[in-house]
RNA sequence: GCCGGGGUGGCGGAAACGGUGAGACGCGCCUGCCUUAAAAGCAGGUGUCCCUUCGCGGGACGUGUGGGUUCGACUCCCACCCCCGGCACCA
């Protein structure tokens, strides 16, 4: 036997699945049924450099699963493709003088021979990346049937701004009032920007929960959370002296009688009008110039303060006029930017009240004889009562909610309204390394798109990257920049900003099923084979971002008749990072290990038997190699069992030895936790144990097949061993081969230990057949002279049995 | 504050349904074999405490803390402590 040598093994491997295609995917299996496909997908990786440890974890991950469901008999598709725009790689630029393009392909090349040396089973044919030509062609065709559906539009609005990367964001690009990439405090600007409709979509989000079959309960909740919807009513004010009404949402018109004062956003349009010719008016517009400069962080942060516009508003319900405030507490971007203060029923208008000596007016009581509800400020509830609200005084809460509102609905002043938290998909970035949008602006027609047979607008060379608030395509030469008006023919403007890169990644997972077409983005028919996805795999940090886009594409371009499904991954599981230092893994941050010190020196099927074997596959784990060594042992001990092993004939017929029980047993155990659990720890822990167990009784008549067993069962994990060994027992191409079957007959156990208890405490053990009658197991157990010495001559009260486990005398 | 998830040996982590032996598997550590020696490998041991005729054996305690349900609880219930993640001016 010659010494395990994985860097020989591996090499030799890894070459003949390239020579024989053996993770090609075609196109889609004429005839096939559905059901016999398995759509493998990962996140789309933004290629960064190198890889990390982290990396090798989530894509081995999906490699296990790919090869189990291969085995399994399924039509496995398993692509890999790069999130390729973005900010690092032009920033990247900027600092090196060079080139995004150059820097990221160069990264791809990098991280491609990284994951090539790992040995995953991947379909590199159908490698595709967001920054070709040939893919964001269809990134903008894609945009300009959402433009045609009025999905996406332009306008003028408050928007969130990163100073440092001279950008707008999403709403989800911001985290705790802070640009999720570069911490930089976000300022909020108004500017006229693209943007998805997406709050269209925002009930349907909410409803087609329903069709996730699989996903984390906190992904949902996020999403939930995220969405934000709130039921309730708009009701309109009237403004004192004046035909302006004003109108505000509120969760609680049950509490309107209790509406003591009114409260307009700075930012609010009637303002200005309102406090014209008013004594108060240099004041109010010093605040609200004040209010404006301020980023996002510090007004949120500092102490809610306000002015009084000296006009007043008329509660409908009392027919009072109510001073009318201008005050930062209340934002624009969500209801209408107005509201009506509630101060005896709503925390942050009772601490205004406190602050400016306003009237607080309690009109919800806590019915007779109840005791008050915890906290001042709590949800109503059933048990709670209107008080001191004229005709609905004494009715329920909620119902007072419902009657207020239609007494004011029959005067046309109010309406049941449900509101979301969700704004609409900002997408356009004043950044160059990004997807052009195909649009011209002329002074003539407008915006008008750019036909089909003009894409792609290619992406132009600019001589300077650097962003200076307004987009770098603005600074690119005039023979790109001007561009004839496809409705008048008059020289019109091409758009500068370019989309944000989520755009990308929101439609990827199709053109992987059909990534060299160059008449359309995908073809229908197969799309409708492969999608929607069997298994889609990533992190968490997506829960709001990339999930929820993805999912909005897949709605849109369902009612456009473009695919046939409306959600387009139905199973989600999150892996859980490799964490250093207690935080993710990152290149940026200098916290990150790659693999390819530990591919060199143990191989890459030690690394990758590793990396499942640290935790469950779902828990981040903190890294620590100290085990590496012991996966590489147990390597060489499955190189050594399988070599004496192969010097032993092989079974003819099934003998039944315990060998071979467990042998079935641990067949059943990893089959299991890999289709079912995703147990990736347990299930090479089980391969272990029977490996352990085969070099304890070599000479079982069932040792051969055990061994093989073994080789087979570890195939998914640490396919380049198990290949070379696979073919030392005699075989060929492992990877085809199909997954063992566990034989039910073989998985009981021949005799069962029966724990026999006195009063809960173990006396004795019996060793029995499982299936032994139930009246023969306790009167064995009766007759143990231990379990009689227990007893003490007494007789037993209550006796439990649990067939095939145990015996319990209670006394 | 609200909503999730979690606290098990020196360490990473195992234990569908409440049903033996908690602590699989691996790391680390200890002992022995092999070796001139080391590495590798192999065999065995390894929760805490106690009794022991030291050969087996036996007992008590032990899954964050305190209660509870049950013949029986890592698993269920109540209260509390701690850690991780998300949300948090959304009217």
């Amino acid at each position: 036997m010659d010494d395990y040598d994985p860097q020989v093994t591996e090499e030799k491997w890894q070459r003949v699945w390239e020579d024989e295609a053996a993770f090609v995917t075609p196109k889609s299996k004429p005839g096939a049924l559905p059901d016999e496909k398995y759509y493998l997908l990962e996140m789309l990786p933004y290629p960064s450099g190198r890889l990390h440890v982290g990396h090798v974890r989530n894509y081995t991950i999906v490699d296990v699963l790919g090869h189990f469901w291969r085995r399994r008999g399924r039509h496995v598709l398993r692509p890999m493709g790069w999130d390729a725009f973005g900010l690092p790689a032009e920033n990247a630029a900027i600092r090196e003088a060079g080139h995004p393009r150059l820097i990221t392909e160069r990264n791809i090349a990098s991280i491609r021979e990284q994951m090539k040396r790992i040995g995953w089973a991947i379909d590199w044919t159908r490698e595709i990346s967001s920054h070709t030509p040939e893919y964001y062609r269809w990134t903008q065709w894609l945009f300009l049937r959402f433009f045609e559906a009025g999905q996406a539009y332009r306008k003028e609005a408050p928007v969130k701004w990163c100073p440092k990367d001279q950008t707008v964001l999403a709403n989800e690009q911001v985290i705790d009032g802070r640009c999720e990439r570069c911490g930089t405090e976000v300022e909020s600007k108004s500017l006229e920007q693209w943007f998805y409709r997406y709050t269209d979509y925002a009930q349907q989000m909410l409803d087609d929960m329903e069709l996730l079959e699989s996903w984390p309960e906190r992904v949902l909740t996020m999403q939930r959370n995220w969405i934000g919807r709130s039921e309730g009513a708009d009701i309109l004010f009237r403004v004192e002296g004046s035909e302006v009404d004003v109108e505000v949402f509120t969760t609680r018109p049950d509490t309107l009688f209790g509406a003591t004062f009114f409260v307009l956003a700075p930012e609010h349009p009637l303002v200005a009008e309102l406090v014209q010719g008013q004594p108060e008016q240099t004041e109010v517009l010093e605040y609200v110039r004040r209010t404006a400069a301020r980023t996002v962080v510090e007004r949120e942060q500092k102490e809610k303060d306000g002015v009084f516009t000296g006009r007043h508003a008329v509660n409908p319900a009392t027919g009072e006029p109510i001073p009318i405030w201008v005050a930062d507490y209340v934002l624009m971007d969500y209801g209408t930017g107005a509201i009506m203060a509630v101060p005896a029923h709503d925390e942050r208008d009772f601490g205004f009240a406190e602050r400016y000596n306003l009237t607080v007016r309690p009109v919800v009581a806590p019915a007779e004889g109840e005791p008050a509800a915890e906290g001042a400020f709590a949800a109503h509830s059933e048990s709670e009562r209107l008080v001191d609200s004229g005709e609905f005084t004494g009715m329920a809460a909620p119902d007072g909610a419902k009657a207020i509102v239609s007494w004011l609905e029959g005067k046309s002043l109010a309406r049941a309204a449900v509101r979301y938290r969700l704004r609409d998909w900002l997408l356009s970035r004043q950044r160059y390394w990004g997807c052009p949008i195909p649009v011209v602006h002329c002074e003539r027609c407008g915006i008008v798109a750019v036909p089909d047979d003009e894409l792609p607008v290619l992406l132009p060379e600019v001589d300077d990257y650097t962003p200076r608030g307004k987009a770098p395509l603005a600074a690119a030469p005039d023979e790109w920049l001007h561009a004839p008006c496809p409705g008048c023919g008059e020289m019109a403007t091409r758009e500068v900003d370019t989309m944000d890169t989520f755009v990308d990644s929101s439609w990827y997972f199709l053109r992987y099923c059909d990534p060299r077409n160059d008449e359309a983005p995908f073809e229908r028919g197969v799309i409708d084979y492969w999608l929607p996805v069997d298994q889609y795999i990533g992190g968490v940090e997506h829960a709001v971002m990339h999930l929820l886009y993805a999912r909005y594409f897949c709605k849109v371009m369902n009612d456009l008749g473009l695919v046939g499904f409306r959600e387009p991954f139905p199973r989600m599981f999150n892996h859980g990072w490799v964490h250093m230092g207690g935080a993710k893994m990152s290149k940026s941050k200098g916290t990150s290990v790659g693999p390819d010190d530990y591919v060199a020196e143990h191989g890459a099927d030690a690394l990758r038997l590793y990396v499942l074997f640290v935790g469950p596959a779902d828990q981040a784990v903190d890294w620590n190699d100290s085990g590496l060594e012991g996966m590489a042992r147990f390597l060489r001990r499955l190189w050594r069992v399988a070599h004496e092993q192969a010097e032993h004939p092989g079974m003819d017929a099934v003998s039944d030895t315990p060998l071979v029980r467990k042998t079935h047993a641990t067949i059943a155990k990893v089959s299991d936790d890999i289709a079912r659990r995703f147990a990736m720890n347990t299930q090479i822990a089980a391969v272990m144990e029977l490996v352990n167990e085969i070099a304890r009784s070599p000479d079982d008549p069932g040792a051969r097949f055990a061994a093989e067993t073994a080789v087979s069962l570890i195939q998914p994990s640490a396919p380049h061993i198990a290949e070379e060994l696979w073919e030392r027992l005699g075989h060929e191409r492992l990877w085809e081969q199909s997954w063992p079957e566990a034989d039910p007959s073989l998985l009981e156990r021949e005799t069962v230990e029966v724990v026999v208890q006195v009063n809960g405490r173990i006396r004795d053990r019996l060793h029995v057949a499982p299936n032994l009658p139930e009246e023969e197991l306790v009167a064995l157990a009766r007759a143990s002279d231990r379990v009689r010495a227990f007893m003490d001559g007494a007789e037993a009260t209550r006796t439990v049995v649990v067939p095939g486990r145990l015996v319990n005398f209670v006394i």
